[in-house]
DNA sequence: CTCTGATGGCTAC
DNA sequence: TAGCCCTCAGAGT
């Protein structure tokens, strides 16, 4: 169940592992079939994020004679076939193979303790699986938080939609909402639709967010979660971010001062794209992190609202509140969020 | 073994 | 707003 930052964190993933290589492509589970038959052969180049969605490029073997180095492809370029993926709320990555180890070299952490559950690599192959080359050891919160696997064994399952294998890594696909082929002007149609991501953070960014939102009628709560105001977000980052700058979800939107919005727009940016690096989100700030880190529930020292409904709120002592909103469950601190 | 819910989002009424 | 789709871990019987 990924936010962005998982999804951007996937796209340096998926690069560091196969940019660069011709890709063998496969729908062992069929409904991808058509889609993996045209990714065949060609060659990866850097996968692009834009909130919860994953725009990859992959190019012909023969316009990439160049050869060495990752090609840099700008988002919407009609020359690339787009493998474009959202996940929804069960879509998983799973990988292995020799290159996941280099992954630490590529500045992404697989999982959150550095250097912990490392194994000597050996790439089987024979039936279709791959051997281990990092065990999951998931560090503190033993979790693989952002719907990564790096397994033991990657054999194929009735339900692997897409199936990757180049010359370092293999990487497979199951429950994504989204797995199809564009063109690059499908990619900018859905680009179209979808607001600034405050991963990407760019030039005026801030500003559309903050138009954007006081635009709206609705809750506060309900914009967050809005992927044409903001890209990126889901319901852990609403509820914590909202928490974070004091604001109430309850609170319309347009009676949200713009100065408020730029906070919560930056405290986005800091939050997502600290996250994308771990994979873990942890939006609790370190003078409320709870000491000792209590066992068992990895997300207490983890949330500050979120999934802790009727607990006392770490920074007034008032009760955390869950509603549903909109269809998803909201958390949030009646009393220090206004 | 069955049932539920989950970090999402689309479509139809 | 309800229904539906994608998958599977964990809880309940």
């Amino acid at each position: 169940m990924p936010e962005g930052h998982a999804i951007h964190r996937h796209g340096r993933i998926l690069t560091a592992l196969f940019g660069g290589d011709a890709v063998a492509a496969s729908s062992p589970q069929g409904r991808f079939a058509e889609g993996a038959a045209l990714l065949d052969g060609l060659r990866a180049g850097r996968a692009h994020a834009w909130g919860k969605h994953l725009f990859w490029p992959f190019l012909s073997t023969s316009e990439q004679a160049a050869a060495g180095g990752i090609p840099t492809v700008e988002l919407g370029d009609p020359q690339a076939t787009w493998l474009h993926i959202h996940l929804g709320l069960y879509g998983k990555w799973a990988f292995a193979g020799p290159g996941v180890a280099g992954l630490h070299g590529a500045g992404i952490r697989v999982s959150p303790t550095e250097d912990s559950g490392m194994r000597k690599t050996i790439d089987g192959g024979q039936d279709g699986t791959t051997r281990l080359v990092e065990a999951p050891t998931g560090g503190r919160d033993g979790l693989p938080e952002d719907n990564i696997q790096v397994l033991g064994e990657l054999a194929t399952t009735p339900t692997t939609r897409l199936r990757l294998a180049g010359p370092e890594a293999v990487a497979q696909l199951t429950g994504p909402a989204r797995c199809e082929i564009l063109s690059g002007e499908e990619v900018l149609g859905v680009i179209a639709r979808l607001g600034p991501d405050p991963i990407r953070n760019e030039e005026g960014d801030r500003q559309r967010f903050v138009a954007g939102a006081r635009r709206r009628k609705i809750p506060a709560g309900q914009v967050v979660m809005d992927q044409a105001v903001v890209a990126g977000p889901g319901n852990i980052y609403r509820a914590d971010c909202l928490w974070r700058t004091g604001i109430s979800p309850l609170r319309p939107a347009n009676k949200v001062s713009e100065s408020r919005y730029r906070e919560l727009w930056d405290d986005l940016v800091l939050c997502m794209g600290r996250d994308v690096d771990s994979g873990i989100i942890v939006t609790i700030p370190p003078e409320f992190q709870p000491d000792p880190i209590p066992e068992g529930d990895p997300e207490l020292s983890r949330f500050a609202v979120y999934h802790r409904t009727g607990r006392p709120c770490v920074r007034c002592g008032a009760i955390i509140r869950e509603e549903l909103m909109a269809g998803r469950r909201l958390f949030w601190c009646p009393g220090c969020q206004r």
